[in-house]
DNA sequence: TCATATTATGTAAGTTCTTACGTAATGTAA
DNA sequence: TTACATTACGTAAGAACTTACATAATATGA
């Protein structure tokens, strides 16, 4: 049994490339029957140049072939050496390098369309002797992956696996749920940002200032160990999400979203009719997270925290 | 309108190539999910060893994952280093490399396998969600090009291409065919072997050794030039194809083939039962195109020539 | 208008394979 | 048993990209 039929679809990756590397391997041997002194990878940079009337710059091609500029900048390099093109520099803007097809090129592009000609009906007819359409096939599956990532999907499987080993509660009092609220917390804050005195009183006291005060602090377990926290506070009639820090080891689990369900459920356990959040727009995650969790940017009140600048919320009514 | 689009089917090599590499990403992203310390690249090399019982050899990994023993090679030095498996002489062929998983790597295993399955269940998912079977598709286009490579496909449309510009005619005294007659021959004579005596006595004097004794001299013109010859020889009341030479640059079109089948249609003509050939086993596709036109392999009285060390017939009746 | 982006490019260096080559161990034919 | 071929392997070097970096030319915003 082949690697390929044993391992399954995991190995697509694989088979694609391998399969790519026949494909080159056969333009070679095609290109020397046609007896051109020409590099199949240079086909794609001369292809587009032969289509443009004006000549192209380097990052044009770059962008129609999807290389890299230097890629091409390498590939050009090599065919001007070869007399097969000339760049010059761009009148109007010296940094562009204006690449155009030389006399040499342009005799011979009849020929080379008589090459082209002849792969693109021998790959069709070959793929239409096929009952599965590899090209229309490609072309979907390059979709799908543009739509959703392969490793969005697999992100999904990841944390479906992980669901059943996540628990949030309330935090325990007495069972080191409190000095982990902290640590979770200093942990990511001294990861951006300095520790501000308001977060140091708050994550030293959470029970008497966040939960005699109304408020709640729920723990995120990871097979029954604390990995993430959250709280919601209470505080001149209003509630706010706040102190969310999930731990780097349980990542890409789902927990953060998960916590914020949590205490947006609270919340509305609690009768409250909006939550507000405050964060920085420097975390991208953590906004993409609210915004997913319904919350709203709005603006408000200055915040106690230097490191606000966004301010976010959510009607529950 | 895309690059892929313009080019059509003919860049089917680079469009697998460039998902494959969309593939190879996605999986660096993935891997760094499941936070295993682990180089995608190394996963066929793992697959492998992890579903065999004794250890394998370098060689044996490489066949099986269809990589180079060399990069076997660097991989499992690298896993080595990590931790990854272990590897030790064989004691009875001391050339041998057997190459064996680790305790941590054996521990890692069922993890590593539930990744797998997450990740073999989000390909599947995926590609379910197309219409067309991208994975059958691969399958079948990879039969298809193991059954007659693209090479071979494309040759034909060249051919194709080249045919209505082929002629084949009879030696045109005075016209210079003669001397090109024996230019041709000498030309590939010299590739291979050293001239020999019988050879320069009729390559000087065609007309009179090979025409006069009732045999024939066809020339194949491209583009109404000459670039190939072949003979049919009369003699002691026997038929023999022989001096059959293409120049260089006409190779590939098919030329050889049509001056045989003309030999051969030319023997009929002149009531030949049928027709032998001398040649040598080193000359492979010589031997194959002999093959193609009917020809098979004869013993038969011992050859003037000294190059000769093989004797092939085709009968007419 | 002047400091600060942004853009276009080429070069260097890295990645991840491959082929080429040298060496040691085995096989094999005379 | 000896000379020659074959096999297994590791290292080096090459191929064909990429990313990272440096530099020069333009754009832009206060």
């Amino acid at each position: 049994m082949s690697f390929f039929e044993q391992v399954g679809t995991m190995a697509i990756g694989s088979r694609l490339r391998r399969l790519s590397a026949v494909f080159t391997d056969e333009a070679r041997r095609i290109y020397s029957l046609y007896d051109f002194d020409f590099d199949p990878r240079w086909f794609p940079v001369f292809y587009v140049l032969s289509h443009s009337e004006e000549g192209l710059s380097t990052t044009e091609i770059a962008q129609q072939i999807e290389h890299s500029h230097a890629s091409v900048s390498q590939i050009v390099k090599a065919m001007c050496a070869a007399g097969w093109m000339s760049s010059e520099r761009d009148a109007r803007d010296a940094r562009v390098n204006v690449i155009r097809l030389s006399e040499k090129s342009e005799a011979l592009l009849p020929r080379l369309r008589e090459q082209y000609e002849d792969v693109g009906q021998a790959v069709d007819e070959m793929l239409a002797e096929a009952h599965s359409d590899l090209w229309h096939a490609l072309g979907e599956v390059e979709h799908l992956l543009e739509e959703k990532p392969l490793y969005s999907r697999v992100k999904e499987k990841y944390r479906a696996r992980a669901l059943p080993d996540i628990e949030i509660v309330d935090l325990r009092p007495g069972s080191g749920d409190a000095e982990a609220f902290k640590d979770l917390n200093m942990d990511w804050i001294r990861g951006y940002f300095v520790v501000e005195e308001t977060d140091l009183y708050q994550l030293d006291h959470p029970e008497e200032v966040i939960i005699e005060a109304g408020g709640h602090i729920l723990m995120a377990l990871y097979k029954g160990e604390v990995v993430g926290t959250c709280a919601l506070i209470h505080e001149h009639g209003q509630w706010e999400l706040a102190k969310m820090a999930v731990g780097d080891r349980a990542r890409g689990k789902g927990i953060g979203e998960l916590l914020g369900r949590a205490v947006i459920e609270r919340a509305r356990e609690c009768g409250a009719s909006s939550v507000f959040l405050e964060s920085n727009t420097i975390l991208k995650p953590a906004i993409a997270l609210y915004r997913k969790l319904g919350f709203k940017r709005v603006t408000g009140p200055p915040s106690p925290y230097e490191r606000s600048n966004i301010r976010m919320e959510l009607k529950l009514t």
